[in-house]
DNA sequence: CCAGCATAGGCGAACGTTCGCCTATGCGCT
DNA sequence: AGCGCATAGGCGAACGTTCGCCTATGCTGG
């Protein structure tokens, strides 16, 4: 492949000269130009990023390392995440992760070796992970979709609480008492959450707690399904129930069609994210609509602030949701 | 950021002897050694992977060109690469595309100035692009998993003709004959070389080709859902419908519970992908299923082999897809 | 007692850039 | 005629590595 200096030699010229011309620095004479962007052409140049990067000490490459994206909703944050560096004209070094999070240190790692100009985290498992929060904090610039251990990484992510507490309080306008949630990997912080809302709410409004009414649908379908079973198993006088993400609802949607559960007179569905899937369950799902490209973006255009200026990592940043009325949810007792 | 100059002054050796150290080549005293290893660790050293691949023109990383992933089939594909990628050790720098693929020479681009060790194309909008083609047979070794206008680039993807003549021949052994069909985008290669099949199995059996059976439902779950309406207004005696994905079959379903066709009494539904959803809607889906994990990694596994070996490109690869039988299908005029 | 060799570590060069500074040429002005 | 200045382009250095070769030291064996 060729380099500058192979360009120099053929339009006879050093080799700093060619890398003036092809940047477009420094006066040059019109001929010795258009030899050069010959001698470019027919050689079929192609600068060297690496070297570039490593002169100028910034490698315009952003790290994301993000949970296993097979999962809808981590694509999608990825989705908005790319497009938005691309924007900036940035690339994006992608690691996934194992579900359990245990090689994250590892590929921050990576990230630093390959002098990353920011890091985007969206994994949930390592929350806990003082470990990852040190590095975080040692390395660029840095920010997440959820908590890191220990602070000083700004976050970026729709309104937790909103996600619980908008179709809690709708399934209660509606009438609803005996209101069940399927929720994501319980051990998770974002799940937790919810589950903190989701009792506060319920409290807020009379009714009490019963902790019959929550069962771990790990993020799934087949999680989803197996919940409801659960929860019928149990607790059949429910009247609704509200899933942590429109899998799990499909899911769920599934196993009360298989009681004989109609919905929504017998039973309200509520799901979360707004996949298009939702659109066209049986019936259409009610759901909470999630800005996920949008918290992509965000992330992006914060993390390039902080590399900007500079300055200290800046406030967190909250994006709202709002919920999207389709035919799942009805009046208790209809 | 501590270079390997900085660990050598403080450790009172030269450069060259740390990076023997950090290496492990070459013989070192232990005392040195420990010394090296100490300053090290006190200046937080982390290797500049740039500089690194600089010189040792190997930058251990794979180039991934994408049609936007937000849909579920790119993004398995796109986990499948990545997880075999970073068993092998290699980094992964993403770039996705405008839905029409015109910007995939400047991305092709970048991965070249960036010195990827390798690239693999998952880009259907791009597959008859001259200059593409072009392009890609100039750079490092790549890999498609749809056609690249030109050859010389191998291919790896499930069997195509496969996704449509099984679900197509189960239906018929079921007794349809009016079978509908719902397409990805018609432009795309992929498509039209389905309903090709579709065409030549249905004529094997003795079936006409009818053109108003066949539909466009631009792969997304709306597009179904329409497409499956517009098929019902002028061509009420279908009995049975196959979606070339699970998406748009999701929208079939709900179109005909809307037309009040019950699934499979009144009509069978096929869809293909085998996506997790697939296994709850109402009905559950029979489908095609496809080895995208499996594929992804295929395609990182045959690129590493053309790296190594610098061969000529090999022969392309086709992966077995296979039938999963669920309720969503049943004889015709049941 | 010295040749020979293993061990430890230094040193120069190269990878492909960018940047700043220097020099040579030519021209206009006083 | 001579000064100064703009223009064109050369040159050295630096970014942070790896690699191969060289040298100094000390030990072993004949």
């Amino acid at each position: 492949m060729a380099s500058l200096r192979d360009v120099a030699a053929r339009a006879d010229v050093s080799f700093q000269t060619v890398s003036k011309v092809l940047n477009g620095k420094g006066a040059v004479a019109p001929a010795t130009r258009r030899r050069i962007l010959d001698a470019a052409e027919e050689l079929g140049y192609v600068p060297n990023a690496l070297a570039r990067s490593l002169q100028s000490r910034s490698s315009l490459t952003l790290g994301v390392i993000t949970v296993d994206f097979a999962s809808a909703t981590p694509a999608r944050f990825l989705v908005g995440i790319e497009r938005e560096a691309r924007q900036h004209g940035l690339s994006v070094l992608l690691s996934s992760l194992e579900p359990d999070g245990s090689d994250c240190v590892r590929y921050l790692r990576v990230l630093m070796e390959r002098r990353v100009d920011g890091i985007i985290m969206n994994a949930p498992a390592t929350e806990e992970d003082e470990e990852v929060g040190r590095v975080l904090r040692t390395g660029p610039p840095a920010v997440s979709l959820h908590d890191i251990a220990g602070g000083g990484v700004p976050r970026v992510s729709p309104e937790s609480a909103g996600t619980a507490a908008l179709p809690i309080r709708h399934l209660l306008a509606l009438g609803h008492r005996r209101i069940a949630m399927v929720t994501g990997l319980r051990r998770q912080h974002s799940a937790r959450r919810r589950t903190a809302v989701y009792r506060q709410v319920l409290a807020e409004h009379g009714v009490p707690y019963d902790p019959r009414l929550v069962e771990d649908g790990g993020w799934q379908v087949e999680g989803g399904y197996a919940a409801t079973h659960r929860l019928l198993d149990r607790a059949g006088d429910l009247t609704a129930i509200y899933a942590q993400n429109d899998f799990m609802a499909v899911g769920v949607l599934n196993a009360l069609h298989e009681r004989g559960r109609r919905v929504p007179d017998d039973c309200s569905v509520v799901g979360c994210d707004d996949h298009p899937v939702a659109a066209r369950t049986i019936p259409p799902l009610t759901t909470v609509r999630m800005p996920f490209f949008d918290t992509g973006a965000a992330a992006v255009r914060l993390l390039l602030d902080r590399v900007a200026s500079g300055g200290a990592p800046p406030d967190d940043t909250v994006l709202p949701v709002s919920m999207v009325y389709r035919a799942s949810t009805g009046p208790a007792g209809a």
